[in-house]
DNA sequence: AATAGAATCAACCGCGGGGCC
DNA sequence: GGGCCCCGCGGTTGATTCTAT
């Protein structure tokens, strides 16, 4: 492919200059979108994992539609697929769920007095924040790859040594920000349990989605790396090892409404993904990203094994109200 | 085997933000 | 400050593939 082979030698530079140099008949437009949705090396493809799909709705439920945001947790997939994958996968089956795919909240919390106007405006207010902070980041991020790629580039031409790339800039900026946003919730005691999930366990001030609490020294380690790729590193990489193969049963201690997925209807979906079980590991993914926990509380305190219809709704109930918890809790912080 | 409808996903389009002059 | 250009994002489209009948 001529756009491969002309960026993994020079590097995408200018988009609207790209198609001529390379003697292709698109758009500049068109060759930057089939870069990093299709041909980029580092993409991930095929059926997204238990945790992916965790992962983004756990993110878009604080996030909404901000795909590129949500895909900065999700280095090898792109923000098309992942919203393509929420539009035709999880947006229909929360919707099968009763949860209302849009503001994520399950349905019945309406009659369970969890629906109301100030809980809905909480979450909007802090998506913003959030979103705006994500979006700080994502540009980082974007900036260290194409450092990144131009120290590749370099590597490739010159096959001599370079200089490591230099490590993103602002990056302790947003962390005071990190901290003045989320100081006061971490320390408050009376925030629900599933809230102390969003920080590292070394207590490290780190949002729940943030992506800067790499260490610092990640990015010079291995400079032929492509930096976001080495940074979201098989983020969760235990992802399906909680889930019993040969019987199909569920671990009781882990069940949640996806591995009711896994049980039910989508058994057949998945079941490329269920590995063999090893009890004795942790079932809360410590990603690399640092935010170890963040799915810990909706999943773990989701409930205990659910065989039947009415636990399924009872893990449902619990997941949501553990998200709308932490966000709650979040409300304390200074910032909103 | 043929067909229609549904599902999927790569690509397109328009808008807005940021940088530069 | 205003205009222009480039780029990235999110919504949408349409071609392709899959599934049910």
């Amino acid at each position: 492919h001529k756009l491969l082979s002309y960026i993994q030698q020079h590097g995408h530079g200018s988009w609207r200059a790209l198609p001529s140099k390379a003697g292709l008949q698109r758009c500049g437009k068109s060759c930057r979108l089939r870069w990093p949705n299709y041909l980029r090396p580092d993409i991930k493809r095929g059926k997204f994992s238990l945790q992916e799909e965790q992962t983004i709705i756990q993110l878009h439920a604080f996030l909404g539609n901000r795909w590129s945001a949500i895909a900065t947790h999700l280095p090898q997939r792109t923000d098309n697929e992942i919203k393509n994958h929420w539009n035709t996968h999880l947006k229909k089956r929360l919707t099968k769920m009763g949860i209302d795919p849009m503001t994520h909240k399950p349905k019945i919390h309406d009659v369970l007095g969890c629906g109301q106007p100030k809980v809905v405006a909480n979450l909007s207010h802090m998506a913003q924040w959030e979103s705006a902070r994500l979006q700080a980041e994502a540009r980082l991020v974007r900036e260290s790859r194409l450092l990144s790629n131009h120290y590749q580039s370099q590597l490739l031409n010159t096959a001599t040594e370079v200089a490591p790339p230099p490590r993103p800039p602002c990056l302790d900026v947003l962390k005071v920000w990190q901290g003045h946003a989320w100081t006061r919730s971490r320390n408050d005691v009376t925030a629900p349990a599933t809230f102390n999930g969003f920080f590292s366990p070394n207590g490290s001030l780190e949002s729940p989605t943030s992506i800067l609490n790499f260490s610092d020294n990640m990015l010079i380690a291995a400079p032929s790396t492509n930096a976001v790729g080495l940074l979201h590193e098989n983020p969760f990489p235990a992802h399906v090892n909680h889930v019993e193969h040969s019987s199909g049963q569920i671990d009781g201690k882990t069940s949640n409404l996806f591995e009711d997925w896994v049980k039910t209807d989508n058994s057949k979906e998945f079941g490329d993904v269920i590995q063999p079980i090893n009890h004795s590991s942790n079932y809360v993914a410590h990603d690399s990203l640092g935010f170890p926990g963040f799915m810990e509380g909706s999943i773990v305190c989701a409930g205990g094994p659910s065989d039947d219809v009415g636990a399924f709704e009872e893990n449902d109930i619990n997941y949501w109200n553990n998200v709308l918890n932490v966000v709650d809790a979040t409300m304390d912080s200074p910032v909103f």
